[in-house]
RNA sequence: GCCCCCAUCGUCUAGCGGUCCAGGACGCCGCCCUUUCAAGGCGGUAGCACGGGUUCGAACCCCGUUGGGGGCACCA
């Protein structure tokens, strides 16, 4: 097998709901092995099924690949040469190629019922999970005008070849199959729809598709794909079958595959959370794929740099939401500063923290806050909690926070000592908020600095853990610390 | 049940016959830094499923066993 001129992949999903982080890993790794080979990416929609299929999750699924960066050359919205890109917009098409199977004799209409099947299975003693067993393969025009007048319509199924069917999977070497083992698969349905074993050979040998790589559970329809594509080049569609790579299944916390059930599979989830287009990129990646030895965090654009399909691992790889975390955090802190303002923005904004876009004050102080943040944080919803106290007039103090830190005497001591440190300084900066506070506090009250500062904090901000304190308090500034200083006290001792 | 795929630290992986008493990352555990939390630095923990071959030599090749997974629709 020659490899083709111009690599054309394909991500094809079917509308039917949530966009599934197994979904995205596959279309991802399309986008990469297009992208590293200068080819063409194809974004294709399987919407034959009428009943489950919806527009909103087709709208969710163009909105969710954007918001990812993975661009197509060719599909919904974009257009192309061979569209349209919409399955259900292509039944004519389908239609055509139906008629031309059944006239070559590739194809044959099939009366049997899937109960007649099984009867017959277990009438020869085997098990009914051999699927339908060839009986409609040369039926007489006769047999056929009989079934058709007790009213009943054929279904086309594809006649399978006689002979083993292999081919040089690119992600696991050679895959066979022995003859026999595929039954005469449905192509279209008694009522005339085709189904997606049919529609997605077609389309894919219409549109040029040159590899295709897809999830293992694909697998072991494969051998029928493959007698398919030989039928359709036959006829004069297409080139024959394209090359196959079938990428290693994401599993969930056991060693099954990643369930819809699971809230991790889902892709909302973890962008709701804030999780970073280019951070989720760069972990899914990782799941069966490696960029070097001793480095794993990386750019797309790196990733289509280095990218090779022929490297990717065959073992399933489990989805593990801590070093996405922590690939994400790697992102986030590499983010410029004005970059991380410009994301954080939005999810300050949904809980009405700031503006969007922010007033000239509330980017300034976000500005000045962003490095101390970005390093706190895993994903940008983090800032909520995290940089919440720098945006409101009063800020409640956490419980826990006030347990720990403002129980006792000692600590009305403190925050009094501080307020008067504070409420006279001259130069309202962090080096002179710094050291008038370690001089009241530390050298005049004789406290360890852990002792010292954990109150103020908590008064500050209302959590124990925050950014640095001195920053903290000059943004703050000194009307709102010495308010917060005193509400504190009163909520001591 | 039948067919197929897979098998290196807890997890994701590097390794494509000698440079491996197996490297990196996440996690975990120490220590350093330190106003909290992080980040950062240093160190540690832990793995080639088992059994046969092939070979001068195997984590790497072959066979088998065991284990795990996927698929067996007029759904995609």
């Amino acid at each position: 097998m020659t490899a083709p001129a111009t690599v054309r992949t394909r991500f094809c999903p079917s509308p039917t709901g949530l966009v599934h982080v197994g979904l995205v890993r596959t279309a991802l790794f399309n986008w990469a092995h297009a992208r590293h080979a200068g080819g063409a990416f194809v974004f294709r929609i399987e919407d034959t099924d009428a009943a489950r299929d919806t527009e909103e999750s087709y709208r969710h699924l163009v909105d969710s690949l954007r918001w990812l960066g993975l661009d197509w050359d060719e599909g919904p919205e974009v257009g192309g040469p061979h569209g349209p890109y919409r399955q259900s917009e292509r039944h004519d098409v389908y239609r055509e190629v139906a008629a031309k199977l059944l006239a070559a004799g590739s194809a044959y209409e099939s009366f049997s019922t899937p109960e007649e099947v099984e009867a017959r299975r277990l009438a020869a003693g085997q098990d009914p999970k051999l699927g339908y067993d060839n009986a409609d393969r040369y039926l007489t025009d006769a047999q056929k005008a009989a079934f058709r007048d007790e009213g009943r319509r054929p279904v086309l199924r594809l006649r399978m070849p006689e002979e083993d069917l292999g081919w040089t999977d690119l992600v696991r070497g050679e895959v066979r199959f022995t003859a026999g083992a595929v039954p005469d698969f449905v192509l279209v349905r008694a009522n005339g729809a085709p189904l997606y074993p049919f529609v997605n050979p077609v389309d894919d040998a219409l549109m040029g598709i040159t590899d295709v790589l897809r999830g293992e559970d694909l697998l072991p329809s494969t051998p029928r794909q493959l007698a398919l594509y030989a039928a359709l080049a036959d006829i004069g569609i297409g080139t024959g079958a394209p090359r196959f790579g079938h990428l290693p299944l994401v599993t969930g916390e056991g060693t099954r595959k990643l369930s819809k059930r699971d809230p991790q599979s889902n892709l909302d989830v973890h962008r709701e959370r804030g999780f970073l287009p280019e951070g989720l990129v760069n972990y899914l990646a990782l799941l069966g794929w490696a960029i070097a030895e001793d480095r794993d965090v990386f750019t797309p654009a790196e990733l289509v740099a280095a990218f090779d399909v022929t490297r990717v691992s065959a073992n399933p790889a489990r989805f593990d939401l801590r070093k996405a975390e922590a690939i994400n955090a790697t992102h986030l802190r590499a983010l410029p500063v004005e970059e991380f303002v410009e994301r954080v923005t939005p999810f300050l904004a949904a809980v009405g923290l700031v503006a969007d876009p922010p007033t000239d004050d509330q980017r300034r102080v976000l500005t000045a806050i962003a490095p101390l943040a970005q390093e706190r944080m895993v994903v940008l919803s983090d800032a909520v909690d995290l940089l919440g106290f720098l945006f409101t007039d009063e800020v409640a103090l956490d419980p826990g926070a006030v347990g720990k830190q403002l129980s006792g005497s000692g600590a009305v001591e403190v925050l009094d000592a501080a307020s008067a440190a504070l409420a006279d300084l001259a130069d309202w900066s962090t080096a002179e908020i710094e050291a008038a506070l370690r001089t009241a506090l530390v050298d005049g009250l004789g406290r360890k600095p852990r002792q010292a500062f954990g109150p103020v904090r908590v008064a500050v901000s209302g959590r124990t853990v925050s950014p640095p304190l001195y920053e903290s308090i000059e943004l703050l500034g000194r009307e709102r610390t010495l308010a917060r200083l005193s509400a504190a006290r009163g909520a001591a001792g």
